[in-house]
DNA sequence: TGGAGATATCTTGACGTCAAGATTAATCCA
DNA sequence: TGGATTAATCTTGACGTCAAGATATCTCCA
């Protein structure tokens, strides 16, 4: 009986027209994913960063040496409009953790790409950062976690299919 | 191999002294709810609403005629400061979905009431609400969605207790 | 070759959120 | 009883986000 439990008995005695085991599961991800999002947070804050500047820095880090992309590239792999990347890019720029150049190729293009200060700051960040996830899903046994991982997988693939 | 997992391969290619298992696991459930909470919003865009807005009118009316709270009971039940709930009930009231009143009991203290409109509305907004989780979860059969729920709960359940 | 349409990025304006602190009222007890 | 403490709500300021549209550049083909 847990705090979304006593939501669906408050809705089952006011609605009981309702069918709320939807409700039940997508309140439970909401939740948990809240929760994990405030814990991450921390850990980013230590470094000097967000959850939104760490995710441009980290994309650019797995880009690979020489750690730069387009913000074209950056869009295609997060989920936000462009309006928010050149924000997040512009605060990012500010604090010299990565640099706009011209694109030589294509005027209408720029490149991003991490400064010394910026490659240092997401190693370290993303170090802490997956320690960090380590601790929140250790409340689960290995076992658990692999089995749902597995049913997150599926569900994805479905819901991600039909946007 | 979905867009998770590549994010991965590029960490394992980058930086393959990370463990990178809790990220693929975290990675695929904000992406989960970050499909979700879309398409819900739409939902909720079509009554005037926001998530925002839907979680105080759906409180109040889950509570039970007469769908009075006050502030701190509202806070007691959402994950949200209490600037945040200031701002909302602002807008509700302004939109004349709820209405404020002086707590006779306590100076320090308001009530905060649907409207009539306010109660027509939410009534109506979650039945919808209700219809549109129902067509997202429909991508699991019915088995492992009850399982994904056990799973779910048995993971909320921890990180709730230490936060 | 030059104009129409496509593409890449940025700008604008409106919200939602939080942390930290201010304000006002109630309570406790010396 | 009255000053200190606690409690409930609101205010402020800084961000992050989105949708819609503006700007600049490229590409294609008549």
């Amino acid at each position: 009986m847990d705090h979304v439990d006593e939501i669906l008995r408050q809705w089952n005695r006011e609605r009981p027209d309702l069918d709320v085991g939807p409700m039940g599961l997508i309140g439970r991800l909401g939740r948990i994913v809240h929760y994990l999002t405030r814990e991450m947070d921390k850990t980013f804050a230590a470094f000097g960063l967000t959850g939104a500047s760490f995710d441009v820095l980290a994309t650019l880090r797995r880009a690979g040496a020489p750690y730069s992309l387009s913000p074209g590239d950056l869009l295609a792999t997060m989920m936000i409009t462009s309006g928010t990347l050149t924000n997040r890019i512009d605060q990012l720029e500010k604090a010299g953790l990565v640099a706009r150049a011209s694109n030589p190729e294509d005027g209408r293009s720029v490149i991003i790409s991490l400064t010394e200060t910026g490659l240092a700051t997401i190693d370290a960040a993303v170090t802490a950062h997956v320690e960090t996830q380590k601790r929140l899903v250790s409340v689960l046994p290995a076992e658990e976690r692999d089995l749902l991982d597995v049913q997150l997988r599926a569900f994805l693939a479905g819901i991600a299919a039909r946007s």
